[in-house]
DNA sequence: TCGCATTGTATCGTACTATGATACAATGTC
DNA sequence: GACATTGTATCATAGTACGATACAATGCGA
């Protein structure tokens, strides 16, 4: 359900951070539900517990989960999650789309190609929308 | 016309890179343009001359830019822009775009609202779309 | 042609970070 | 209370970010 790449320049605790985040966003796992232990993620995807310890205490630190030593991690309920200043996540928010557009663009993709990979994965997080592609 | 920031997290360089990505996929500065030398914009932007000389290599192995001592740096054409493997692209955009949108929702923002702030930006890379917010 | 300004590049040092090996501490179970 | 399970802290090592400084190539004017 998680997958890293080691040969990614992106340090591979962000990069489980976005994978989890990314989970709890699109509901896959949804408030209580439990992570699997330090140990075993780290020895399924074949990097040290420190590194999924780090992601853990990342998102714990951002409020999306709740560490204890012996009983686990879970994850939080939306409602008790800090967002932070307003217009600095809708800075980082511009930010980040923006690079992901610009990086379509350059990659040659047309902008009805990015609009479609758009909706295809807002469909997968907010749920099928009423106006893309309604079959006959 | 550029700005970095360097409370932030994220590499001065990788920053740079990220914005004047923007700023070409936009057409902002376009295939011929001169940037700026190392030394002007490390100073203008408080910065050592190496960390933009860092960014301006990296987008020079990119194909994006082209250096050369004594005369500067320009703006490549996007035909002779290496895309890399299309597979390899595709999932790298996908995994930003995915960031990004998720980065959105855990944030509170609604499908629409994350729909908006998404075609105002496309129009800045695209140019204004014939569907969206027509003023009467 | 020569001297010099301009521009990118290479070298080196310092502080910090990412990752890992190992040991520790808290919680639950029997 | 003994032990397994789980997160956390400590330490070491390799790599990176950033900066100060020196070098090299190009162009221009005397």
């Amino acid at each position: 359900m998680i997958s890293i790449s080691l040969a990614s320049d992106v340090p591979i605790h962000d990069q489980l951070v976005a994978e989890i985040r990314r989970l709890i966003a699109a509901g896959t796992i949804a408030a209580g539900d439990e992570l699997p232990p330090v140990r075993q993620l780290a020895a399924d995807l074949g990097i040290n517990l420190n590194t999924v310890a780090r992601a853990y205490r990342d998102l714990t630190d951002a409020g999306l989960l709740s560490s204890s030593r012996g009983r686990g991690t879970v994850v939080m309920s939306g409602t008790e999650r800090p967002t932070g200043e307003p217009a600095q996540v809708r800075r980082r928010i511009e930010s980040s789309i923006s690079s992901a557009l610009s990086d379509a663009k350059l990659a040659g993709l047309s902008r009805d190609q990015t609009r479609d990979l758009i909706n295809t994965m807002m469909a997968r997080l907010w749920g099928p929308s009423c106006e893309e592609g309604a079959s006959p």
